[in-house]
DNA sequence: GGCCTGCATTGATCTGGATCAAGTTGCAGG
DNA sequence: CCTGCAACTTGATCCAGATCAATGCAGGCC
């Protein structure tokens, strides 16, 4: 799936001040000796894509930031039906201090790539870092914005609003990691399948699957591969999103 | 709605120490000297149901803690359509620390009571007070965990299955409030319209009249108002809600 | 008491998305 | 190159919940 030869970096796991998502993770508002003793508590980890990370009710033993790759939050009815609640990227933090278990399943979407602590050593830490504790409420105030806008797709919104939806969030977080507005001709990969992007919607595959043809006959986006998007015309997709004019 | 002669008493808005929901709110972790800058700090405030108390948008002059009464988290799109996205009860905390405006309108359901900060002050006091900063942080995890948990029941529960659920959260709630295991005959208040019920499960108010109907014709609920429920076996109704033998 | 006015219920009909059921496509492994 | 499987697409039908349209019903107010 992804590059071979950066495989071998993960068992490197190089200096805290060399991390690509130094910036944006818990430990961005780190002074440079609380940095320190991050590095020495550290373990990288890499999951290949499906693996369960941590499952639901389960005690958890590590914290920690992806790195690299695609995790999953699912939720599981007894009956089967699956809801996935929330989608975590490179930067993003898995694990709630405080808390010996997860109510959902964290799943590798792609192959990941974790960095991870030691739970209670981390809670230790946290408990005497305020730099960290206050980035993590705000990381958490995000990821609590993102599942409330997520409520309203999910009980508001027609299935085709919802493909457009997450398209429009995939091509804004793609334009961002580049370092760009999303503007016209931009492609990107959507990184899960149909069948998770189903779990994410609120939605089954064959309605998925429909709608994207759908947006793809009405020349609202193209497909390169079944999972590489391009789109002529970002606004178009913002639009067919049922998006508040932003 | 509620009893006039409790109202006077908003005006009066005692000593921290005597607060109600001391041991709930943000700053039940807080020590004598933090509780009295606080108490320095705090205005109490009372809207009248259905007035807005934050539009979405608008800066956000203050932060606080509901202390009596209902409010809401009301996402709206352009073309009506409304989606609730959080429903507040006494001791929750109402505003986010370190942004200027709030993506939803905040609108008081019943009659509320705030205990209100200027936001200014309080983010200061909060850059300072791990106490506060800590508390804060485990409150916005449980509103994610209840984020999550609704995005399930607004994905993939039946419009039978949300009533349930809904009527389960408020069972729970209010056994807790007695002080008291949810058990067989039971009765609440379920305090929210057909309409706002309606904007929360992510449903129309003729599906969630309907589907009350049928779970009272069902015997699972008795109907003792419009508004008052009667539970004759609580598990029954758990049962209704698709949860996951708890 | 009668009469609004706003909630809530009930009924008839329509429809978007689920469900059931085959096909495709595309890639890994022999 | 074939073969087998997993991921995806497409088609036919069904049904839960939306929509449209009255009708009930209780509290406030003249």
């Amino acid at each position: 799936m992804s590059i071979p030869s950066l495989l071998s970096q993960d068992a490197r796991a190089g200096r805290c001040g060399d991390c690509p998502i130094r910036h944006r993770a818990v430990c961005s508002q780190c002074e440079a000796d609380e940095l320190a003793i991050l590095d020495q508590m550290k373990t990288y980890r890499t999951f290949t894509a499906g693996e369960t990370i941590i499952w639901a009710g389960d005690p958890v033993a590590r914290l920690g930031t992806v790195v690299k790759g695609c995790a999953t939050l699912l939720r599981t009815m007894e009956d089967g039906r699956r809801q996935m609640v929330g989608l975590l990227f490179p930067s993003d933090f898995i694990g709630r201090p405080g808390r010996e278990t997860t109510p959902y399943d964290v799943v590798a979407a792609t192959e990941v790539t974790l960095c991870q602590f030691e739970r209670q050593s981390f809670e230790d830490l946290l408990a005497n870092t305020p730099s960290l504790e206050r980035r993590l409420l705000q990381m958490t105030l995000d990821e609590l914005d993102a599942a409330r806008e997520w409520m309203l797709l999910l009980g508001r919104k027609s299935a085709r609003e919802k493909i457009a939806s997450f398209l429009t969030i995939l091509a804004r977080r793609d334009a961002v990691l580049r370092k760009s507005a999303p503007g016209p001709d931009m492609s990107f990969d959507m990184i899960i399948s149909r069948e998770a992007l189903a779990d994410y919607l609120g939605l089954t595959i064959e309605t998925t699957s429909r709608q994207i043809t759908a947006l793809k006959n009405d020349g609202v986006i193209r497909l390169a591969t079944k999972r590489i998007i391009e789109l002529p015309d970002f606004e178009r997709l913002a639009a067919e999103a049922g998006e508040d004019a932003a």
